[in-house]
DNA sequence: GCTATTCTTGACGCTTCTGTCAAAATACCC
DNA sequence: GGGTATTTTGACAGAAGCGTCAAGAATAGC
């Protein structure tokens, strides 16, 4: 390791990430990276070879930012307060006014998915982690109880990451309105509502 | 009216709905445009001005394809099996090989947005109509005791919306997998289930 | 059949984007 | 301090996209 880098790769990233959340993938060249990072188009091709490599670093790093916040929500033991918690941490994203609009992995699933297969594996393979998670969550929780039995952990799953999608998509349509998303986000918690009543 | 236009318009709309569905927004010039009509870039600039415009038009034709099985799936008495057929509509698209994988509101939602104003204003128009649709049916609803009392109209009618949006991007992200849209059709289907025992 | 009108067609200039390269600069290792 | 590996930087050529335009073609009305 000798003729050293100049610039910060996580900071890089960082300001590429907020790129493509705000333009997406097709209206961002590398031209436009340059401009957003501060590193010249020279150095980012010599560095990474192009522009799918970035966005990959950009997904990476954006799904880490949440990773935690949703850890933590299906630390909960009550269905009802821990999806209500996973939900939360897409609502918060999109309430904050510093963060673009909509959600950088579902605008990269919508336009960048045929560009590069490389692309649609990483978004496949962090949906499905998402999805793995909550499906974990479902089945422990159908097994001890707490969750009315007669649901598939897996449909459940999937179900509540394409609510978050729906989010997303439904903010960005609607120019950024955050009632929306909580509306959505509240009603998508009244499926598990009153378990106590339901499916018995 | 002299020096006669030599295209079909409908058949040009629909086939660049097509490429627009396939390939989103940014992804489409207006050399593809092109291709994908048979029409030359320049007729096309000379009848529409441009690429906006003819999305609109794109959209609209879109819309209009679901119109109808929309209007019959409302037209059912009881909520279950309203928002059943509602989300047929949506799962039988994606379900059809001939069709492009998701689709193209959402689509557009994400990538177009913020292209041109014009678009956002369609966009918003047209997710605004299929909500006050779904509204009117669960107010009525509400109203007659077809539905559970204690939900909000507006709420449902857009958390329903955004579970369609949600199917979309899950298509899509999932390489076109169907059964993952139906999964989430019919978990969200169980949000209504079982009225006669919920939220006395 | 002539005219007026409009569409079609191919071409043009301009801008943007891409990918590569060679020269210059840099800092570590010996 | 010299050598070496690597990054930075500016430049280049080629491709693609955009918007416009002038000339040609076609048709309806007179």
């Amino acid at each position: 390791m000798v003729g050293v880098r100049r610039f910060d790769e996580g900071e890089m990233v960082e300001r590429a990430m907020e790129r493509f959340w705000r333009h997406g993938w097709e209206a961002t060249s590398m031209a436009d990276l340059a401009d957003a990072t501060g590193v010249q188009r020279g150095s980012l091709y010599n560095a990474y070879g192009g522009k799918a490599p970035i966005l990959l670093m950009a997904l990476d790093a954006y799904a880490a930012r949440w990773r935690m916040g949703v850890e933590v929500a299906l630390a909960e033991r009550e269905p009802q307060a821990a999806i209500a918690a996973f939900l939360e941490v897409h609502v918060a994203r999109m309430a904050d006014p510093a963060n673009p609009p909509g959600c950088l992995a579902t605008s990269v699933a919508m336009d960048a998915v045929d560009a590069d297969p490389s692309i649609a594996e990483r978004i496949d393979a962090q949906f499905t982690r998402t999805e793995e998670a909550l499906e974990r969550y479902f089945a422990e929780a159908t097994v001890d109880g707490r969750l009315t039995s007669g649901r598939d952990p897996r449909a459940l799953a999937r179900f509540f990451v394409a609510v978050s999608r729906g989010m997303a998509v439904m903010h960005k349509a609607h120019g950024g309105d955050i009632n929306i998303v909580r509306e959505i986000a509240s009603e998508a918690l009244a499926t598990l509502d009153k378990p106590e009543v339901r499916g018995i």
